[in-house]
DNA sequence: GTAAGTTGCTTGCGCAAGCAACTATTCCCG
DNA sequence: CGGGAATAGTTGCTTGCGCAAGCAACTTAC
């Protein structure tokens, strides 16, 4: 049996998507560690703000960020040990805990944003247009139609 | 003066891509496993591949890969002491190394292939169209044109 | 031809993340 | 209810990678 292979186009699709995101993801941390962050603990923050006081319980967040409970649990000590963030055993499941941001980690979130928000314009909104951005919402639902429930605009 | 937002699409498009390739990355690598090579070191091999009896020099390996020269030594000494891959000093620079596939290589590449193509068809290729692969890869070209030249289909 | 600087790769060190084994709590079913 | 299975999170260990310093080979300027 020969093997298969990929079209020019198909090769050229997820080839680009490897190395853009890998690209992107370490310039924009790189331009993070001036304001203190990983884009790992970058994100976490963020999810934090999006939850609001209700916060969010570890394994959610873990499950979004696509790491191990093991990885996540070390990477909330970190965020905890410099005060971004606080665990809170959850009222209706003595087992878990729910994370919730500090008004440190509040304030230390908006700096950084100010730098990823620079970064994310420079290397990518600037550079896509409205087409460009739905044809890519309209992929990644594709792609995971579970996952764009769960962001739908509601 | 007020902190810019992400419209929803913006954030939609962003997120995805952070999010799914995490995902698919994770999934791909876990069926890799039973090949025995990790994405990394299987996306070298494949580079390896379609370079040739020439091989391809550390630096430029390590720049496709998006990783440092020091990861990417140690990624080459591991496929090295595994025989999938040779360093031969670079003919004109006396300083640097050619990195060439070995036949085993060559063959455990062939095996691991399989397996990444199956998965790759399951979780990214079924679920696309053209119009998608298109779509893809005029926005791959938008955000890096310097990489798409390089990835010209001649 | 030699000194000053650059480039290609390697190496010591530290850190972040995965896996698997463990604890504590909750769920499920008889 | 009672006891076994499942779930949430933590911890010991291992591994892969980045950074920065180092070495050797190349380049440029004088």
């Amino acid at each position: 049996m020969a093997t298969p292979q990929l079209t020019p186009l198909e090769d050229k699709a997820w080839q680009g998507f490897l190395y853009l995101h890998d690209r992107l993801w370490r310039e924009i941390e790189a331009e993070l560690e001036g304001a203190g962050v990983s884009m790992a603990e970058y994100s976490v923050l963020a999810l934090l703000a999006k939850a609001g006081r209700a916060g969010m319980r570890m394994s959610e967040l873990a499950q979004r960020r696509v790491m191990s409970t093991g990885g996540f649990s070390r990477l909330t000590d970190r965020l905890q040990q410099r005060g971004l963030v606080e665990r809170q055993r959850a009222s209706d499941d003595g087992r878990g805990y729910v994370v919730v941001l500090t008004s440190d980690g509040r304030s230390l979130l908006r700096r950084a944003w100010r730098t990823h928000y620079a970064e994310l314009r420079r290397l990518f909104l600037d550079r896509l247009d409205e087409t460009d951005l739905a044809d890519l919402a309209r992929i990644w639902e594709r792609l995971d139609p579970q996952w764009a429930q769960e962001h739908e605009v509601g």
